[in-house]
DNA sequence: CGGTCTATAATTTTT
DNA sequence: TTATAGACCG
């Protein structure tokens, strides 16, 4: 098996050696995070710990992934299967299905991604608010969040009179006679389960022997509730972090989870991993001189032995336009003289828009390259309705769904139907439906909608019987039914083209043929059905395309979502005042996480790091004036090269001209 | 009901 | 510039 102690340097030995009570393993980056994670849960089964009483907790479906498959590799595959990895969410969805109904909540609950949330959200904003009141309902979002995760929950916000306060409340009313919760929910019920049923709380205690948590930096208030919770007196909880890599602050992240890891789990036993195997010294000095401007951290420095290597180069260009001919060049150049492929080469951005002057450029060249993120799997119309008609099916209270689905395909339910039904269930204070079985409520209807209710509610009814029928082959009803709903007529009526039609009908295939494989796959040992399915679908709203990740290129990435990655070759652009750091960053104070995010960007970059700004860019339509970002007075003057502007200029010219100053330009980089 | 047009706003996005 | 949401019309 792949496990040896002594492979390991000294320090990442005593993190993995390490088993009882609280341990902090502050794990810089490129320290072998994941290897020092999996060897020690290899160890403390080597050790005779029970593997199904080791609980691995991750940010994100692929680190689990990952992680199970390096364990895999490492110990008895029986053993790897039996360790509990999951994310965050994952595992209080384990605890809320077992025990939600002490929380008043119905067990077949359902989860509400973020568009769902929206929906919702919108829906309430133009019940509640009056004629002349506005509220942009992301802002409500976010502010629901926040105040969720501060722990106020059915408490109103400061302000009684606002709109917002009244949204608040709203929602939450809402959610909970929908049988329905939201991503903080998830997290904010489980905790309140724990803390409130002390038989719950035992019972997960005895269950855990050992708990490891990845990211830790990443974690919020709530989640370390939650392991605090989940720990028992003798608190073996194993966390593993990089306080100089927390990145999502802005999200909820707490970073003090990790700089005072001390006061939630008195007297651990803290490493420190600083021998970095990922990259060249100028790369690490430069990345060590920055973050060392940050006040609160946890000192640490990174070591190489890869003392050789080119220095960082710092680039000014003239313009965007001039900075994304110059990198796609590039790129196309060394590719090919230095014999790299196009997945060693990563292109890092601050904002996603960014990426786009590179794509054209790149496909001008014929240089593959693959954008990491945007549009997800999830978002797709065709497969947030496939899922919602699942929804439906498992627990029919699940409005905002129903309503997606009502009218989808079109079956002669209409505006003013849906409009009557939603308001008359809000009176009543149940589900729409439950209104739309309602004799009352139906008679007030007009023939022609109640008959079409009526073959709409019997349509769910036969779909439901046989869908929970014991022994059900739940993808094949799923399949039939999809198929007798009319759904891919739906599609190619409402698609311009063929080709578009085509793929989203294959989504909503691979999706069904998703659920098969995991049906027939875990069936023989454990229940797994359509609600198993829905909670992972929900769950895992990354993209989860194999044929993304398989697919090579140059990567197009933000430096939020290249955390955790490497490259060979990476060009970060855009370095100006402004944008890293966001100007945004300056009035919430937040330069500190901004200084963290370039760290984070450095650090991917194995050989050769270019960072590039300009003197102009284009923002919305029209050019306006840059500056070079004010962290680059941090930069080691040692390591770091810069380089003035590029001769291009950014006159329009013709593909003649184009070739001939591109071609000029390669011949003065070849000359630097 | 569904398509088109216009007004508006514009970091980052693990679940 | 562009994406998107809501208004509006056929």
């Amino acid at each position: 098996m792949g496990f040896r102690l002594f492979d390991l340097n000294p320090e990442q030995q005593e993190a993995v050696r390490t088993i009882d009570g609280p341990l902090l393993i502050l794990a810089g980056a490129g320290t072998g995070k994941t290897r020092v994670i999996t060897s020690r849960v290899a160890y403390l089964i080597a050790q005779g710990v029970s593997p199904e009483a080791i609980l691995a907790v991750t940010f994100t479906n692929k680190a689990a992934k990952e992680m199970r498959e390096r364990l895999a590799g490492m110990i008895e595959k029986s053993d790897a299967k039996q360790v509990v990895m999951s994310t965050f969410h994952a595992l209080c969805v384990r605890l809320l299905r077992g025990d939600i109904d002490r929380l008043g909540y119905k067990r077949n609950f359902t989860i509400y991604d973020e568009g769902d949330q929206m929906g919702l959200i919108r829906k309430i904003i133009t019940k509640v608010s009056a004629r002349d009141e506005k509220l942009d309902p992301h802002v409500a979002k976010s502010m629901i969040s926040r105040l969720k995760n501060q722990g106020l929950r059915e408490r109103s916000p400061g302000d009684d009179q606002s709109l917002m306060a009244a949204v608040y409340l709203r929602y939450q009313e809402e959610l909970k006679t929908l049988n329905a919760v939201d991503f903080d929910d998830l997290l904010i019920l489980a905790v309140q389960l724990l803390r409130e049923n002390g038989d719950v709380r035992e019972k997960w205690q005895a269950r855990f022997s050992h708990i490891m948590i990845d990211e830790f930096q990443d974690t919020n208030r709530l989640q370390l509730e939650l392991v605090t919770l989940l720990a028992d007196e003798r608190r073996n909880v194993a966390v593993v972090g990089d306080d100089d890599q927390s990145i999502y602050g802005w999200r909820g992240a707490d970073v003090t989870n990790i700089l005072e890891f001390e006061t939630h789990f008195p007297g651990p036993v803290v490493v420190k991993l600083e021998e970095n195997y990922r990259s060249t010294r100028p790369i690490l000095e430069t990345a060590n001189a920055v973050i060392r401007n940050n006040a609160m951290r946890r000192a640490k420095r990174l070591r190489t032995s890869r003392d050789q290597g080119d220095p960082v180069r710092l680039i000014q260009m003239l313009d965007d336009r001039a900075e994304a001919e110059f990198i796609a060049g590039e790129i196309h150049l060394r590719q090919a003289t230095e014999h790299l492929h196009w997945e060693d080469f990563a292109v890092l951005f601050r904002t996603n828009q960014q990426s786009r002057l590179i794509e054209q450029q790149l496909r001008q060249l014929k240089v593959p390259y693959r954008v990491v993120g945007g549009k997800s799997f999830f978002d797709r119309r065709e497969i947030k309705d496939l899922l919602a008609y699942a929804s439906v099916l498992l627990n029919t209270d699940d409005d905002v769904s129903l309503l997606r689905i009502i009218n989808t395909p079109p079956r002669g339910i209409g505006e003013g139907t849906i409009e009557a039904a939603t308001e008359a269930s809000a009176k009543a204070g149940c589900s729409i439906w439950k209104i739309i079985q309602d004799h009352e409520f139906l008679s007030g209807l007009s023939q022609r909608a109640r008959s079409a209710l009526g073959a709409f509610v019997e349509m769910m009814d036969q779909a439901e019987s046989r869908m929970l029928e014991p022994l059900a082959d739940q993808p094949k009803v799923l399949a039939e039914w999809v198929e007798s709903v009319g759904y891919y007529e739906e599609i190619k009526r409402s698609c311009k083209t063929v080709e578009e039609a085509q793929g989203r009908e294959t989504n909503v295939r691979e999706l069904i043929s998703g659920f098969t494989q995991e049906f027939e796959k875990k069936d023989r040992k454990g229940a797994y059905g359509l609600r198993e399915f829905l909670d992972d679908m929900m769950l895992r709203q990354e993209a989860d395309d194999e044929e993304d990740e398989d697919r090579g290129g140059v990567t197009l990435i933000t430096m939020h979502a290249a955390k955790g990655l490497e490259y060979p070759s990476v060009y970060l652009i855009g370095f100006e005042e402004g944008v890293l750091p966001h100007s945004r960053s300056k009035l919430e104070g937040t330069i500190d996480e901004e200084r963290r995010l370039l760290y984070v960007g450095i650090t991917r970059a194995m050989r050769s790091l270019t960072i590039t700004w300009c003197d102009s860019r284009i923002k919305y339509g029209s050019a306006s004036p840059c500056t070079l970002s004010s962290f680059a007075k941090e930069f080691p003057s040692e390591h770091v090269v810069e380089t003035s502007k590029m001769a291009i200029d950014n006159a329009p010219v013709s593909k003649e001209e184009q070739k001939g100053r591109f071609d000029a330009l390669i011949a003065a980089l070849n000359a630097m």
